[in-house]
DNA sequence: CTGTTAGCGCCTTCAA
DNA sequence: TTGAAGGCGCTAACAG
């Protein structure tokens, strides 16, 4: 059962060479065929594994990387995880990950204790980058690539909100609505709440000539939360709104739920879209219209940059693509024939 | 920016006083108030932190726990980290996750390299116990706890999935069902696919007066597939199955969509069941019948199962609850009023 | 209570 | 090519 952990010493004494040779062999080169042999043969025969705390003691780099998340359950984390896994994994590094459950006090407690861990690099996912997270990052020697949300003084790597949210604006217009409900979460989240909003805004309203309507109504990130924010939307559909754009895929599927209690139904009634393209926003019925991120491409991306700063070839990344995808969510409005709709499956 | 790495015989001289001293006070105690303060103020002059390597160098102990996952984005995998999380995070220890993508080997794999990390303890949350598992984990000098499967070698702490699988067939039986289609998946799943399947129909069938008829479809875990057995289960319905249980939530929302996009009403023409209890199957509508899993608890009685067999204490754990959660996609059968349903909120 | 002395297991000059 | 020696930063006896 506990079988002593051997050391180099020990293997050295059983093949007859010292320990510096074992170091050799198990490194660079620099060793006769004919010991590396003996070597080789009692490494394979007492199963000999480096002692992971000695070795990074003596070495630089831990081969460690820290991730820490706004938390652990939810769908977009786990897709990232799997696209930052996807690169570090061939490369040797581990992840150390830590949740923040959505409180930036955490959030940087996290990134110190993980620094303090002596990992190589940090990736955070976070909730939103105050001061305090520039001057942490400016205080630590380990670098730090942020994602979810961003700011001019730290390295950050995310997918375009702002172009989302234009994504969908520009869509709706063409669609021929004019009178849109924005379902959107709190300002304080920069990206969501107000990149996403600010973005459909501003492509909603873009060149007409009438004036287009956005209502607002602010809920939280769940199904509740969305659920409950029923009756304020039928308020603003009853002065007229013909869509209610969920600033979530989740907070869609609230709204969805809502509405079929009370027999409204969507399309026909009023449309509906979300952000994000869930797995499960393609079988709900009717199926949701949404821009579609690719968040297991951004934990790549994301992973890739952190590695460039690490090497030093700190370049700039490439876009993240944004997709909208139509499903059967959204009506067409007007009786006029309109414009074909244009390729939104382009970078707005 | 790089800010040199101090060490504690730098503070130790700074405050004047041996190394020794300074890992007194960082640890046990037994230093005068007086040099204390001293050590005390330098180190907070210098933001000084242990390096983490070399503390483990010396001391048994990592306070590093493996997690090897079958897949990271995962929702019952998010709620089980969440529950690892829990338990751990207040202990002081940390978390390095590896992902086997489904594959055994890979799996395997990630369980030796762990080990070789030199991590306190693993928990693996595994997609099958062979007799490799088992040969590694008694090869090893790291304790293993096994989740998601089972195996009598090894120790292990999963929810009943044969219980959750009595729970439905019981429920259906009472709600007058008679004739089933059981939409599992392979059996080389032990507990989902073998465990769950066979628990429902054992209590599915058990004391009736008649006889009762389950047919058996196979799928995968994906909307997709489940989508894709559509056809196959219609030729069941026409058979005289009056109710689809789907072996996983997910699985039941491929299913609804199908009978969705069918025009076949559930539950007036069919009724429909999972297993899980996702947060999104009680939004879709109809929303889901299903016998919830708490896989944050999972997560936390796992955590907590290692702790004990790394402190010597290896005890039992206690039952993990199965709930089950009637809403509103099963139909009941039958004229006479039948009996009314028992306490399903009690372990089977 | 405190400083001195040994290593933990490994890598890396430095001579040989 | 190889071995001896030194040290990474820390903790844990051991004497004072």
């Amino acid at each position: 059962m506990s079988e002593h952990k051997v050391t180099i010493q020990e293997i050295a004494d059983m093949a007859g060479v010292s320990k510096s040779t074992v170091s050799r062999y198990l490194n660079q080169g620099y060793i006769s065929e004919e010991k590396a042999a003996r070597i080789r043969e009692v490494i394979r025969a007492t199963g000999y594994k480096a002692n992971f705390f000695a070795k990074r003691l003596k070495m630089k780099e831990s081969k460690l990387v820290g991730v820490v998340l706004p938390r652990m359950d939810s769908v977009t984390v786990g897709k990232l995880l799997t696209g930052i896994g996807r690169i570090f994994e061939p490369r040797g590094y581990q992840g150390l990950l830590l949740s923040s459950q959505l409180s930036v006090d955490k959030e940087l407690a996290n990134i110190r204790n993980l620094a303090q861990q002596g990992v190589d690099g940090i990736i955070v996912d976070s909730v939103g980058i105050t001061e305090r997270h520039v001057q942490l990052a400016r205080s630590l020697d380990v670098p730090i690539v942020f994602t979810g949300q961003q700011h001019a003084d730290v390295h950050w790597l995310k997918l375009d909100d702002y172009a989302a949210g234009r994504l969908m604006g520009a869509y709706l217009r063409q669609m021929g609505h004019a009178h849109a409900v924005f379902l959107g979460v709190s300002e304080r989240d920069k990206a969501v709440g107000g990149d996403r909003k600010r973005g459909f805004l501003d492509a909603f309203q873009e060149g007409r000539t009438g004036e287009a309507l956005v209502d607002f109504v602010e809920t939280g990130f769940d199904f509740l939360s969305a659920y409950g924010c029923g009756p304020a939307l039928e308020q603003h559909m009853a002065g007229g709104a013909t869509v209610v754009v969920c600033a979530t895929d989740n907070i869609a599927l609230g709204v969805l739920r809502y509405f079929h209690e009370l027999r409204v139904r969507v399309p026909e009634d009023v449309s509906v879209t979300g952000f994000g393209g869930y797995d499960v926003s393609a079988v709900v019925y009717p199926a949701l219209t949404t821009v579609q991120f690719d968040y297991d491409l951004v934990g790549m991306k994301t992973a890739q940059y952190l590695l460039d700063v690490l090497s030093g070839t700190d370049e700039p990344v490439g876009e993240l693509p944004l997709h909208l995808i139509e499903r059967e969510s959204v009506r067409r409005l007007g009786s006029d024939e309109a414009a074909p709709v244009e390729s939104f499956h382009a970078l707005a």
